[in-house]
DNA sequence: CGCTGCCTTGACCATGATCAACGCACGTGG
DNA sequence: CCACGTGCGTTGATCATGGTCAAGGCAGCG
């Protein structure tokens, strides 16, 4: 299989990190489980002390916190050759939930492994540790969204990240893959679906993006942008979109 | 000078990181450049570049980003041994920026010492990524709270946090300093001053906080705890706060 | 003494939540 | 093949949390 667990992990790393040769054999060497999953099902829960990481081969995962009133916060969305819960190498015990939402397929990877692979190989570390990084940076571009941007800008937000997050080429992806119904997308930007849906009927009659069957089609990026005040330089991706 | 930069550093890392002597004096090695600060001044802008990182020595910092449409957004608050903006290390450009709130003290440590400091030390390296990772921690926290909690819970959130972060001994902290006027207190929490104003007074009548000049104090701490739906695990510290 | 910034409170407004109903597509079983 | 159930999307009506506008008080400072 051309697409096996190590290389979608190698690709994904390189989209901000270039590899050496021998660096990316070492990524290679490292012992991967593969299990599959069915959709909506956990993977590591809130407060588990998990002892290895997961890795996204096929299909998508999110992370998500429920607060004692029974709301569910999505905190982030993942795609193929992300490793959402790399954090867990260094925080004994999980902050929130990691699950995934379509049926997937997941790698497993052992603490030990990812700790030997720290050890010998400097260059790989930073590599993770900036991937870590990233995911941060992320959050808090969610949290300026979640504070400081109405419905409107925010979904228009979370549409341009996705589109860059899943370009293949140099162009942000021009149809995006968001398997959210609209009830998530509402748990994940702080809104109601109701209020959700309405934006996207404002969303498509701006003439900017339409949603049907988990696929967003982006009609008109540069306006995306405008209304999501969105700047990828935080995504830190070795192309840039520049515009 | 007892209190020097390297010591406040040291005991920093401490809290969430045990060290060994052999450590702790490769941190001390460390070449660090002493800076003083005017209340309110950027040290690191959005679109910067660095090649140091900033040491927080005496005093407060937050980190903020601002919208196209003029809002500010912060991002979070910081005290004396944190090191904010340490993700500038593997990460090229700014996402946001960082200045002082108070009068304060900073320590300039240059991008090269630092990448010195984890070829040479490979358990230094995780203690930073780790402190990396809580304040990415920290961040999903605040996600929750901007996504799906009330202002009042918000808030009380906060000073719990705050009240941990601040702890001396195993105790959180009675009395707290969080140098934030109501309007700042507004732009972190995505609330109107307006709306700060009546919610302090909210958990001023229900006997759980009180704030004046500067300082919080903490009248209830479980009180405050059970409104903010707040669960210190995240900060990931040493000792724990059993309740 | 008077400015300035911050806190406080009141009145009114708006974004977005909640409640409710209906349509539609899809899947399942009779 | 159709009847029914279920989950999702859509829309309307009403409600509420929190925003905006405005004004006054108070403390600190030049």
């Amino acid at each position: 299989m051309i697409n096996s667990a190590h290389e979608v992990w190698i690709r994904q790393l390189e989209r901000s990190t270039p590899l050496l040769d021998f660096e990316r054999e070492a990524l290679r060497a490292v012992p991967v489980k593969v299990r599959k999953l069915e959709p909506h099902t956990d993977i590591v829960c809130d407060g588990d002390k998990p002892t290895q990481c997961c890795m996204i081969i096929d299909g998508f995962c999110w992370r998500y916190k429920m607060t004692s009133g029974g709301n569910r916060q999505i905190l982030s969305v993942h795609m193929p050759g992300e490793m959402p819960d790399l954090q867990s190498l260094h925080l004994t015990s999980m902050d929130h939930t990691l699950a995934s939402i379509t049926r997937a397929e997941i790698g497993l990877v052992a603490h030990q492994s990812l700790r030997e692979l720290t050890r010998r190989f400097p260059h790989l570390t930073d590599a993770l540790w900036r991937s870590t990084l990233i995911d941060s940076a992320i959050f808090r571009q969610w949290l300026v969204g979640l504070g400081a941007r109405t419905a409107y800008q925010r979904i228009a937000h979370l549409f341009c990240e996705m589109a860059v997050r899943q370009a293949v080429g140099n162009e942000p992806a021009q149809s995006i893959v968001l398997p959210l119904t609209q009830i998530e997308l509402g748990d994940a930007l702080g809104l109601s679906a109701v209020h959700v849906n309405r934006s996207l009927r404002d969303l498509r009659e701006a003439g900017l993006a339409l949603v049907e069957r988990g696929v967003v089609q982006i009609l008109d990026y540069e306006g995306l942008k405008r209304a999501g005040d969105f700047d990828p330089g935080y995504l830190q991706l070795q192309f840039v979109d520049r515009a």
